[in-house]
DNA sequence: GTCTATAGCGAGATAGAC
DNA sequence: GTCTATCTCGCTATAGAC
């Protein structure tokens, strides 16, 4: 059963060079079967990506539906910044977040239909989330009185503006620093006064 | 001379399609001449692809420049949010924003390096421009006494923040919520209480 | 399910007439 | 500088033996 490392193999390609740069038969190698054998488990490349894309959002969604379940949300600050902490550590461990952080972005043009939808859908459930949280916290007076999904936009642009520098990725430094400063920022903007 | 109908073809389809998956043929036909005369114009794809990749660099670097030596530097929180709004104009009325983007976050591997040079010479351009405004207005007190660089990583992030939300590019009321939202959080973090 | 063999196509690139 | 004609290569995909 060799399609395990046929879609591993197939992560790694598809964000490296996207989806037209990518090859089967590199894939292939890498996986150690020849190309043709691809098709024993795939219709083609469509298929083999849209599968890759499935996996991927199923990694990224449960990854941060299972963080906020942790954490109780008794502490407003140290939640929202592991949540920034998480994505990071997420690019960082494994290739799915920078796959959907591309795909997302400049998908494959004959595909791009397909994969809004499912863009769509995990923004929602992001966003959705962050509102509910913001949302008890208000209640609680525990930061500035505003609407919830204004907090929840402000945050998402700092959690955007991190996968940016992600995507960037060539210096830990500049990505740690970026970090601290828009989380500064942000923080004192939010809170009472 | 068809040499700016080519370069406008291939800014368009490397934008649409990025390097690998726009072809010549295409090019040619959207600027209205034989794939095979591109080689009178051009060495080859790289050629065209590295003098699009410098004319969007120039378009862009010197629109930002621009602004920031046409405008007096004498309201901070005017110029700035103009500075965003910018963002969005540059980005909607042309498409060299978008290919530069495209390509400073998913370069094609074989031309990585040159690409990366690039764009970390427009980085720090910007960077610096930034962090010598904000130094100004620390010096005159207008803002919360801070260190320039944090407030410049900090709005830097607020820029990508909305470029992120430009390259999704399906909602323009998001976007503007988004940019409202940044924005807000953003002058309350920095502003003298 | 994996392999060898091959079809069919479109890609980037070159040669040479005009 | 633009064209027609052509080369070579690698791609996705299919057929059929084992």
């Amino acid at each position: 059963m060799k399609s395990k490392e046929i879609k591993d193999a197939a992560l790694k390609y598809f964000t490296i060079h996207g989806y037209e740069g990518a090859s089967l038969s590199q894939i292939a190698e890498e996986a150690g079967v020849k190309k043709q054998s691809i098709y024993a488990h795939f219709k083609g490349k469509d298929d083999l990506f849209l599968q890759v894309l499935r996996d991927a959002k199923e990694t990224e969604l449960s990854s941060k539906l299972q963080y906020f379940n942790h954490v109780g949300s008794q502490n407003p600050k140290e939640d929202l910044y592991g949540y920034l902490r998480l994505a990071i550590d997420l690019f960082q461990k494994n290739e799915h977040l920078k796959f959907w952080l591309r795909m997302s972005f400049f998908p494959p043009a004959h595909l791009a239909k397909e994969i809004e939808k499912e863009v769509i859908d995990i923004i929602e459930k992001e966003q959705r989330i962050l509102e509910s949280i913001f949302q008890t916290w208000l209640d609680a007076k525990v930061i500035a009185d505003n609407l919830a999904k204004t907090l929840t936009y402000a945050f998402l642009g700092v959690v955007d503006s991190i996968m940016l520098e992600l995507v960037y990725g060539n210096d830990e430094k500049r990505l740690k620093e970026k970090l601290e400063a828009s989380w500064t920022v942000f923080w004192r903007g939010i809170s009472l006064q």
